[in-house]
DNA sequence: GCCGTTTTCGGCCCGACTGTTTTCAGTCG
């Protein structure tokens, strides 16, 4: 719903509409994308009142999509364009305005037709394409086929840290940030946006644009300078003053609807807000707020609480800075420990006293072993009798030592019937429970919901895994009712992971708020491979802070009695139920 | 198309860079 909601803006834009419908049709996209609830149910049930950016038009639209599985003005928009155009939006410099212009004098209606029509020499009569512009967008086609276009934080971690140490070492910068949806702690980036403090901006912009991880060079000013890296993210820099930087480094670190609503709360107050400083809406009117050196002064002119950058999405996060009930997000070092982790008894590739090992000299207090059941032979899945061994060697290596458990677990299948892949008096023997789907992808989503609901009624599942099977920008989420999955859960007290490996970060940080708000608690786990793979918990930990995750909501955060308490309380509680 | 201490109509964010259009439109973030 929300990406046809994107397509009509796209489209009204190539009619020429009103800028402002075209924006309210985007507001609704995101809405739509980040409501905190079932929005498809509320939407078939006619139950969407009261959403702020849902008006009459959009509701009655959502509502007819919900429950006819189409829309009518969507299609009769889609019927005035040919179905390619739309990737000519996907090409750097070309916006609505030159699209329309080529559809209309020149019939280009897809980035093939593109090429074609540049390799005739029909571009150069049209007004305002020059030779230059042909170059650029003979380079912005090239560009479109050799790269992807979005980057999983671990794809573009290195790059910047490298980049903002070498920015930090330039001798006339005295502040540098990474901002943008990396510094909000996105699942993936489609840039990457660093700001600079500095009195010699002009230098610092030819400094940065000279830089031998330098690809090409899209655009350099003398405040700003955009270039590709040798991945291919498009990277860029602005450089302010000193006094400017933490009106910047907001600005640039939105989201744009974060600061959309920033701004219109500085104007109640009678002070405009961009992305250099507080002023005066009028002249006579109130004096912009002074000493302002971080961003919190910002918020606190605005009377808020200090928002963190990976709640600034717009979705509520202002009113409760508002009135004080912004949560306490959750920390790395309030781990204790983690679970979902492998060994060389099933893909993994170090073994149990490496894996152990390398958890405690990170910290830890416990670590729990959970490799794949039989089912994954693929993964070189235990047998009863390979996981009784292993349960054993658990059992032994826990009597040496004194500040440090292992928890005997397993990752079991959840088979396409819903059955688990050992029988209970197996899952019996083990400290806990990790459920997960590893195939059968394609089935509808009442038939995976219904299969996801039968492990959780399982006693033994103490939690379910890697919710929706998606690997970021490679594989698609299977189609699952999360929010049924959360109300069972809740149900049976289950706990649901929040995979921290990067390419899953599953379950998505957009559902954690409504899990929360059921009593839903969160087990960050690095589905580790490896000894290194332990180390993705930090992917893991920004999600659930971008969930609105706090120390109570994270399993992660209990001390090992508490842990080992909570591991048996579901089937404790069921068992209880039953007799 | 949405919203409201500016409240049912009038306003909705705006600055940097590029290329081409001799004064600015388009794109981007």
């Amino acid at each position: 719903m929300a990406e046809v909601f994107e397509e009509i803006a796209l489209l009204m834009e190539l009619k020429g509409e009103n800028p402002f419908k075209i924006r309210a049709y985007r507001t609704g996209a995101e809405t739509v994308m980040s409501f905190p609830g079932d929005i498809i149910a509320r939407a078939q049930s006619g139950d969407l009142a009261g959403i702020k950016g849902i008006g009459e038009a959009l509701r009655d639209k959502l509502h007819e999509m919900a429950t006819t599985g189409g829309l009518k003005f969507y299609d009769y928009l889609r019927g005035e364009f040919p179905e390619g155009i739309f990737e000519l939006f996907e090409l750097q410099g070309l916006g609505p305005k030159k699209v329309a212009m080529l559809y209309k004098e020149l019939g280009v209606a897809s980035i093939a037709g593109l090429q074609e029509a540049i390799a005739a020499g029909k571009l150069q009569d049209l007004a305002g394409f020059g030779a230059k512009s042909v170059q650029k967008l003979e380079q912005s086609i090239a560009f479109h086929f050799s790269h992807a276009g979005i980057f999983r934080q671990e794809q573009v971690a290195h790059d910047v840290a490298d980049i903002l140490a070498a920015l930090r070492g330039h001798p006339d910068v005295s502040r540098a940030e990474v901002a943008g949806s990396y510094r909000r702690g996105k699942e993936t980036v489609g840039d990457l946006d660093f700001l600079v403090a500095t009195s010699h901006p002009e230098e610092i912009m030819a400094y940065f644009t000279s830089q031998p991880w330098v690809a090409d060079i899209i655009a350099h000013g003398p405040t700003k300078s955009s270039v590709h890296l040798a991945s291919g993210i498009q990277c860029d820099l602005r450089a302010v003053t000193n006094a400017q930087f933490p009106f910047a480094l907001a600005y640039f670190t939105g989201s744009k609807e974060h600061n959309v609503a920033l701004r219109s709360r500085a104007l109640k107050y009678g002070w405009t807000l961009n992305e250099y400083r507080f002023a005066s809406t009028t002249p006579d009117g109130p004096p912009p707020p002074t000493d302002i050196h971080e961003e919190k002064d910002i918020y606190r002119a605005l009377e808020l609480d200090s928002i963190e950058p990976e709640l600034r999405e717009n979705t509520g996060e202002i009113p409760a800075a508002e009135e004080g009930s912004l949560p306490r997000l959750v920390e790395m070092d309030f781990l204790r420990g983690t679970f979902h982790n492998h060994t060389t008894a099933s893909d993994g590739r170090n073994s149990l006293l490496e894996m152990a090992e390398a958890a405690r000299e990170m910290g830890m207090e416990y670590l729990g072993i959970a490799d794949h059941s039989k089912a994954s032979f693929q993964a070189n899945g235990l047998d009863e009798g390979r996981l009784r061994e292993q349960i054993a060697a658990i059992r032994e290596m826990n009597q040496g030592w004194k500040d440090f458990r292992l928890f005997a677990g397993s990752e079991v299948d959840i088979l396409k019937d819903g059955r688990l892949d050992y029988p209970d008096e197996m899952l019996a023997e083990l400290d806990y429970v990790v459920a997960s789907v590893h195939n059968a992808f394609q089935l509808s989503e009442e038939e995976m919901t219904n299969r996801i609901l039968k492990a959780v009624e399982n006693p033994h599942v103490t939690m379910l895994g890697h919710l929706t099977g998606r690997l970021l920008a490679k594989r698609d989420p299977y189609a699952v009712n999360i929010p049924k999955i959360i109300d069972a859960c809740a149900e049976t007290g289950t706990i649901i992971e929040l995979n921290a490996n990067p390419w899953r970060l599953d379950m998505d940080w957009r559902w954690w708020r409504l899990a929360k708000s059921k009593g839903v608690l969160c087990s960050i786990n690095p589905d580790a491979h490896s000894t290194d793979g332990l180390h993705d918990l930090y992917y893991g930990m920004r999600i659930a802070r971008k969930g609105w995750l706090e120390r109570s909501d994270v399993v992660n955060c209990l001390k090992v009695a508490e842990i080992t308490k909570l591991l048996n309380a579901k089937r404790e509680r069921m068992a209880a139920t039953l007799t």
